[in-house]
DNA sequence: CTGTTAGCGCTTTCAA
DNA sequence: TTGAAAGCGCTAACAG
């Protein structure tokens, strides 16, 4: 191992003390042009860079930040489609202001064991917290992460409260207003019998989703829409089997929503075998907007959630919640419904 | 903010010194049963956890491993469903050995200017380096590196050398195999004239899956197979153009062999719209085996990357150099050809 | 403007 | 088996 070149070196070269080496570092202004040269001139001669663990421990900040994913496992595609471009952006913002970004990736038991709180959240080699799940987080997690006073933003979940504080900055998309839209959209197309299907059931989007929807068909079907909804898991099987199970009914719906896209994929497959056209005999309204399903025949609408947007504001608000130790928030962001070909006026066969 | 406790604080209450209350901490053999217990409960009590930035300074190592993705901007899906199993194995993998792991995204231009480098590789916050790319890393990048002497593993790309050292491991999987394969499947299925749909230019798997193409038609071909060659994006839409090019050369090919899935999906799009049937008027094959392209209809042939595998490997491998400072090595894991539909015998119409 | 010095919190000899 | 003390490499308050 060769020896490592350390302020003092670049200190004992330059010919000045290792305080000096110090503020040229951190853009002190307070520094003489010559010293200042002298030094750029060691550091570059000596190829020196900064121990940033000792600087850390100097400063007591560590310029990192901490992304926590919690989710089930294995990941589901369906999931990683929308918490990458979250990353992408978190680690974008985060670079910019000179913030390294850590990640870890934690499964459900974690959680429950608050394993995951010990094991991340304590040791002090964090500035802030980013937590990134879709799963429902317990009391005690909440407790420790209120206790800490790490400043905690959460992405597409919360806002939690502990001790009837808010626990976290939280930024939300809107996931029950997009589903009225959906679901209105359906109607004004003449559609009275809608069906459902939900994600898994732990997942909190699904059971905004699926309130929503239970909200809408309550209002305005006569009939026992519980029928109607059919219990997936996000896979393309699922919403294979949704559309299948709606479809041995009589009468079936006339329109579907699906709590995402594979399902919605899923449920366009199984209306290929029962030889159903789309829209003519069903319609088929997915969430996530990915880009295979709007290559569908026909092309899938769907629902646009504004991941990178989330990423990006949630990088921003730890920031300055960091800096100015500013107080929690709630924010959500608005989705956007994208209609594509798969819907189309009920069909009135008289 | 209120205080935190400190080894100091245990030390106190346990009655004993900072450095037992370390050598509890760290399971070091020569300590009493009852100061021991001691320090446990005095640790309980105040709830203290080590300061890890404290902890990396005195023993000179971070148990923090860089997982750098350098991708250009903005990273497709293709890449992301390549990579994130990854990720998730490497987590898996090192957080069991008790490591944390870091990332940083980069863009291509943070490499050519070697800032990639500057920024992450020179701060020594980390005891081993992930480098997962599938893009070409430059001679001066590979230079910082190797002078680093940090321990290195390359995923899905390599072996790279400098001064005829090995710079890294690296863990790769077997483009040109596999892509030979796919070819020879097609020739004994009756195809003499394949086609082939590249992905990105600078992408080296693009690059290894071309070549191995451009092999096999150059042997077997007695044509001029360049025409057959498009070059795509790894886009559906660039897929689609592929097909689209193809089906106006006359004779067109039998058979498509596309650098990825997306492009496969967007290939039999454009077989839709000229009302070809797969397999019997086009035979197609992707790469990458997603999930939605086994639920087209027909199902799509696919090779699949071992992912999670590659991260794994990874993963064990840097922990192994980064413990026995072993030497680097090249590791090549196999790839899988998954037979469905989407491809058939050539229809002889005479 | 700059050198000196006392920590940051923990580990690890060295003695006892 | 344990305590004392010397760092790890850097920053920042203080004195000049």
């Amino acid at each position: 191992m060769m020896h490592k070149v350390t302020q003092q070196d670049v200190a004992k070269l330059a010919k000045v003390s290792t305080g000096t080496v110090s503020r040229v570092i951190n853009g002190h202004p307070l520094v003489s042009e010559e010293a200042k040269k002298a030094v750029l001139a060691a550091i570059e001669k000596l190829g020196y860079a900064p121990n940033t663990v000792a600087q850390s421990l100097a400063q007591g900040r560590t310029r990192n930040i901490l992304v926590a994913f919690i989710d089930n496992s294995p990941i589901l595609p369906s999931t990683w489609q929308y918490e990458l471009p979250i990353l992408q952006a978190i680690n974008n913002f985060l670079r910019l202001h000179d913030y390294s970004v850590q990640i870890s990736m934690n499964t459900t038991n974690d959680t429950f064991n608050s394993i995951l709180f010990k094991e991340i959240v304590r040791n002090k080699s964090m500035d802030g917290l980013i937590i990134l799940t879709s799963l429902e987080l317990g009391e005690s997690f909440l407790k420790s992460l209120y206790d800490s006073k790490i400043p905690t933003v959460f992405i597409g979940n919360g806002p939690y409260m502990y001790d009837s504080h808010q626990v976290g900055t939280a930024i939300l998309f809107d996931n029950s207003k997009i589903i009225k839209e959906a679901f209105n959209l359906l109607r004004s197309l003449g559609h009275e019998r809608i069906g459902f299907i939900t994600g898994t059931d732990d997942h909190i989007h699904s059971q905004l989703r699926l309130e929503a929807f239970t909200q809408m068909a309550s209002q305005y079907c006569d009939y026992s829409f519980e029928e109607y909804i059919f219990h997936g898991d996000y896979t393309i099987n699922s919403g294979f089997q949704g559309l299948f199970t709606f479809f041995k009914k009589t009468p079936p719906p006339s329109a579907i929503i699906c709590a995402n896209d594979l399902m919605a994929i899923g449920a366009m497959r199984a209306a290929k075998e029962f030889h159903l056209r789309i829209p003519q005999d069903v319609s088929i309204i997915g969430f996530d907007n990915i880009e295979v399903a709007s290559f569908y025949s026909p092309p899938l609408t769907s629902i646009k959630v504004p991941s990178y947007d989330l990423g990006n504001m949630g990088a921003e608000k730890l920031v300055k919640l960091i800096q100015d130790g500013s107080a929690y928030e709630t924010i959500t962001l608005p989705t956007e419904l994208i209609v594509r070909k798969s819907v189309g006026a009920v069909r009135r066969d008289t």
